[in-house]
DNA sequence: TCCTATATACTACATAGTGTAGTATGATTA
DNA sequence: TAATCATACTACACTATGTAGTATATAGGA
């Protein structure tokens, strides 16, 4: 599911999500899917929140489609579990394959000469990544 | 001034404004500024709105940072003209300075790699800047 | 000088997104 | 069967945005 706004201020899963709900993704993700009980009881260590605030944004990121929940059976000891849909990376790759394009359609070279002036922190082999697909593009242009 | 949310599904000025925001920051910069009664005029060709509701937006531009507010002298013949803070250059610029950077340092490789997709589309120049950055980085890493 | 058109301020309401939590219901198991 | 736990429903606050009504001040013509 495709996120509507990218909040250019905050960092990290921030961007994605207001602020409880970041905690909350980052939670699903860490552990591979937890209760809203078990969400409660972490997320209240910092900061004591109820089981229905945590409850309420779990079932909003359920529809908006971010999640999907396991029925382990019914009754007070068989709590639904919550699992994100996409993994950490599949979601992060597909915001910021969206974010990126989106800019670069409209935006196109002023985008990627900001690009370049924050190129430096950005690993070897990916700068090897876009060498290559410089020299394809300069092949493209000559042939 | 900085944007707060970036709207990812919008299109343009979409992006960075509200859609009356953007028609009416679109129209400040098409003209070099206008007052609240002349944006609304040329606003309604479209599809009527009321003075009040343009000039609510506008105001709120002003409170945002993104507007001046040049008062020519007073009475009913003499209305303020709003402009521009920033050139449209400036504010794009800015604002997708602030995008790109925030994404590059969280998700650095991640939206290297999607750039590498969509650079089919962008101009020779800007992607001899992008090999001269490459080719300056190496160095910096063998010296 | 006074009336009225115009500019501007202030206020209000709607909708959407997010954070927070109360109340109600329903199933379970001790 | 009653206390416990899961879950649903509802409600309220706050922010951003779109929209517009009412009030006030001021200028310029009659």
């Amino acid at each position: 599911m495709q996120i509507k706004k990218l909040n250019v201020g905050s960092e990290g899963l921030k961007r994605f999500f207001g602020p409880l709900e970041a905690r909350i993704m980052d939670l699903l993700w860490s552990t591979g899917g937890v209760t809203v009980k078990e969400a409660q009881s972490i997320l209240s260590r910092e900061s004591p929140i109820s089981v229905n605030a945590v409850m309420t944004v779990m079932n909003r990121l359920l529809d908006k489609g971010h999640l999907t929940k396991v029925q382990t059976g019914t009754g007070r000891t068989q709590a639904a579990r919550f699992i994100p849909i996409l993994s950490r990376e599949q979601f992060l790759s597909e915001q910021t394959r969206a974010v990126s394009q989106g800019l670069l359609q409209d935006f196109g070279s002023m985008v990627v000469s900001h690009l370049i002036d924050a190129l430096d922190d950005v690993d070897p082999e990916t700068i090897e990544k876009l060498e290559r697909k410089i020299n394809e593009l300069k092949r493209g242009k000559t042939r």
